[in-house]
DNA sequence: ATTAGCACTCTCTCTCGATGAGTGCTAATA
DNA sequence: TATTAGCACTCATCGAGAGAGAGTGCTAAT
C-alpha cells in the first residue's frame, strides 16, 4: 500500500497545517492555500483515500481530517525535511550556555530551561551518568562510626555519594588511610574499571579486614546501580497547559503526575536507542500516561560513551522537524562544553 | 469592631463549611446543619453585618457568602482550632520516612511526597541551610589547572561544592597541602565560624601566597552566599488542578510556572519567621503570581539553629488546621531525624 | 481523471425561558 | 428589642431549539 506522490504532499500538508493550527484541515484549505494545482474536490477524493489507508481521520463527519497516530509514523519516516535552526535561535542557545558554564548540574539545568524556551513542550535533561565518568578524587567520612559517607568527585566536577553501613564502628584514621589507599589506586578510574580493578586487587594488597569489606561494600554498589542517583531536570512544566489538545484536566493531571516521579522519566530516557535522535509517537509509548504525546530523545556522548540524555515530551501534534532540529544542536552543544570542561 | 461571640460561631461555621464544599455558603445551610437555636432570617442579619464588616462576601446577589481575605486572617488569628493528627496520618507519616532514613536528599524529597500526599496542595521542602552546618572534611581539587573544586561534606552528610577560578596554574600537590590545612583548622567549624577564623589567620600562619588567595577565593564566597545552592523539593504539584478556583487554566499556568523557579520559591522560603509557624494569606503574599494562595511556612532547627523550611501553597481556601497541625508535626519530625543522624 | 454543484451532516453559538437557590425587606411575634 | 415567617426579587445555571457555517460525499458534467 504505498503512496502516490501526490498523497504524500496532501498528506505532508495535512500534517503541517494541523501541526500549526492545531485544527482538522480541510479539502478547501489544502486547494486554495498551497498551490498543487488541483482541486479541492480531487483532494478529497485523495483524502478519502488517504483515510482509508488509516493516516488519516475524522472527529466527526462534517469536519476535516486530523492525521492518526500512523500519519505522524509516516510523516517523520518518509516525509519530513530536516530542519535546521534559525541564526536567531542558535544565538540564543549560546547565549543562554554562557550564564552556565562552570557546574555541570547548572549546565544541564540550563538546558531543559533553553529547550522549553525554544520550543513550547517539556524537557528533561539526565545528568551526566557516573558509571563511565573518571574519578579523581574519592574520600571515605565516618558520619557517626557505623555508618560511613563515600564521597567521589569526578573529573567533570560532578559528586557521587552513598552512605555505606558497617556492622562494626570504623576510626576515622582508618577510613583517612583507607580514603589513601582508595585515591592510589583508583584515581583516573570509572566505576567499571574500578570494579573490574577491585576484583583483581581484593585478595593481594589489601588485606586488612576493615578495609577489604568497605570495599566489598563499595563493589555492591557498584553493581546495585546505587550510585547512579541519575537526577533529571525538567524545564517547561507549563508548556503543557498551552496544548489545545491537554485541554481536559484530567489529562494534564496525567502527565504532570508523571512527571512528578523521578524515576519513571528515568525509566523513560534509559531507553534504548542505536540513533542519535529517536522519536515515539502516542501509544509507542510504553508508559500509560503518556500514551497520547510524543516523546523525542537524544543521547549525547563524551569520548564515545553515552553520558546523558535529552527528552522533549509533547503532544502527537508536535512540530518533529523543529524538535528534532533543537534536540540535535543542542546534545552536540552539550558535548561541546563537557570536551570544553575536560579540555 | 469587635464580633459578638454568635458572630464569631457563623463566620467560623461558613468558613469552615467553605473550605469543606468550596460553595458559597447560604443562611439556610447554617441554621440548618449546625444547630445554633437561631433561624435563617437571624442567620441572615449576621451576615448581613458580618459583609459590612469586610469579613464576608457575596459573589453575585443571590448567592450565598464567602469569606474575604479579612475573614480568612480573623479566623486564622482568633477562631482556629488547634488541631492534631489523626493516628492514622501519624502512621502514614512515619511508615513514609522509614524508606528514606540515610542521605538527606532523601529524607528532604520524601518529606515533600508525604505532605502532598496527606493534603492536597503543593508543598516545598528547603534542604537543610549550611551557613550553620558544621563541616567535617575539605578537599580541593584541581579540575583544569586554574579552576578548583572545593568540596565540603558536612556532619549531616551533606555537601557543598564551589568552582574557584584562578588566574594561575596550581598544582595538585600543593592542593593537597591546602586541603589539609583546611581540614586542620576547619574541620568540625560551620561556615559562619570559618569566615570569622579566616580573618583572624589570613596573615598569620598561612603565608604563602597561593594558599591565601584560596582562602580568599573560599571567604568571597561565604560573603556572596554563592555556596547556599539551596535546592527546595516540591511535592503536589498536580495537586493545583484538583482545586476548583484554579480551574481557570491561566491561574494554574502562572503558579506551575511560578513553581518552576527555583529561585522565587527560595525567597519565598527566606522570609523572616519570629514563629514556629506562619501563614500568609492572598495577597499579604509578596510574590505576585500566588496572590489568590495562601502559604504555610514552618521551620525546623537543629541544635537552636534554624537550618530549613517546610512551606505549603494552596488556596485561600485552604484547611488551614490541618495544614498548621501536618507541617508542625513534620518539622518537629524531620528535627528528630537530623537529630538522630547526628546521634 | 478531474471538477463544479448541491444536498446533507454535524458542531458551535446564541438566545430564551424555566428552574431554583438564596437574599433582603416587611410585618408580625415573643 | 431581638427574632422570625413570608414573600418578592435577583441571578446563575441548565437545556432546548434555531440558525449559521464549515466541510464532506456524491453525482453528473467535462
Amino acid at each position: 500500500m504505498k503512496l502516490t506522490s501526490r498523497q504524500g504532499k496532501i498528506l505532508e500538508i495535512i500534517i503541517k497545517d494541523f501541526i500549526n493550527k492545531a485544527e482538522p484541515v480541510s479539502s478547501r484549505t489544502i486547494a486554495k492555500s498551497y498551490n498543487l494545482g488541483i482541486s479541492a474536490a480531487t483532494v478529497r477524493n485523495e483524502m478519502s483515500d488517504l483515510e482509508e489507508m488509516g493516516y488519516l481521520e475524522q472527529p466527526h463527519t462534517s469536519a476535516g481530517r486530523t492525521p492518526t497516530q500512523k500519519g505522524y509514523r509516516f510523516y517523520v519516516d518518509q516525509l519530513m525535511p530536516i530542519k535546521s535552526l534559525t541564526q536567531k535561535e542558535r544565538n540564543y542557545i549560546n547565549t543562554g550556555y554562557q550564564q552556565a558554564l562552570d557546574e555541570i548540574d547548572n549546565i544541564v539545568q540550563q538546558t531543559a530551561k533553553i529547550i522549553s524556551h525554544i520550543i513550547p513542550y517539556t524537557s528533561m535533561v539526565s545528568h551526566p551518568h557516573m558509571k563511565t565518568n573518571k574519578y579523581i578524587h574519592g574520600h571515605l567520612v565516618s558520619l557517626d562510626g557505623f555508618r560511613v559517607l563515600l564521597v567521589l568527585i569526578t573529573e567533570l566536577g560532578t559528586i557521587e555519594k552513598k552512605i555505606l553501613e558497617f556492622p562494626f564502628g570504623i576510626k576515622e584514621e582508618k577510613l583517612d588511610e583507607i580514603s589513601v589507599l582508595l585515591n592510589k589506586y583508583f584515581k583516573g578510574m570509572s566505576l567499571e574499571e574500578i570494579e573490574r580493578y577491585l576484583i583483581s586487587i581484593l585478595d593481594q594488597e589489601i588485606v586488612e579486614q576493615q578495609a577489604a569489606i568497605i570495599m566489598q561494600n563499595i563493589m555492591k554498589g557498584i553493581e546495585e546501580n546505587s550510585f547512579c542517583t541519575e537526577k533529571i531536570y525538567l524545564g517547561g512544566t507549563s508548556n503543557i497547559l498551552d496544548i489545545p489538545e491537554f485541554k481536559d484536566r484530567e489529562k494534564v493531571k496525567k502527565i504532570i503526575r508523571f512527571l512528578e516521579e523521578e524515576h519513571l522519566m528515568a525509566c523513560l530516557l534509559d531507553r534504548e536507542q542505536t540513533n542519535k535522535v529517536i522519536i515515539s509517537i502516542g501509544s509507542e509509548n510504553e508508559s500509560l500516561p503518556i500514551q497520547d504525546c510524543s516523546l523525542v530523545t537524544a543521547t549525547y556522548h563524551l569520548n564515545g560513551q553515552l553520558i546523558g540524555k535529552i527528552g522533549v515530551l509533547g503532544p502527537t501534534r508536535m512540530e518533529y522537524d523543529k524538535v528534532v532540529a533543537v534536540v540535535d544542536y543542542i546534545s552536540t552543544n552539550i558535548e561541546n562544553i563537557l570536551k570544553n570542561i575536560l579540555n
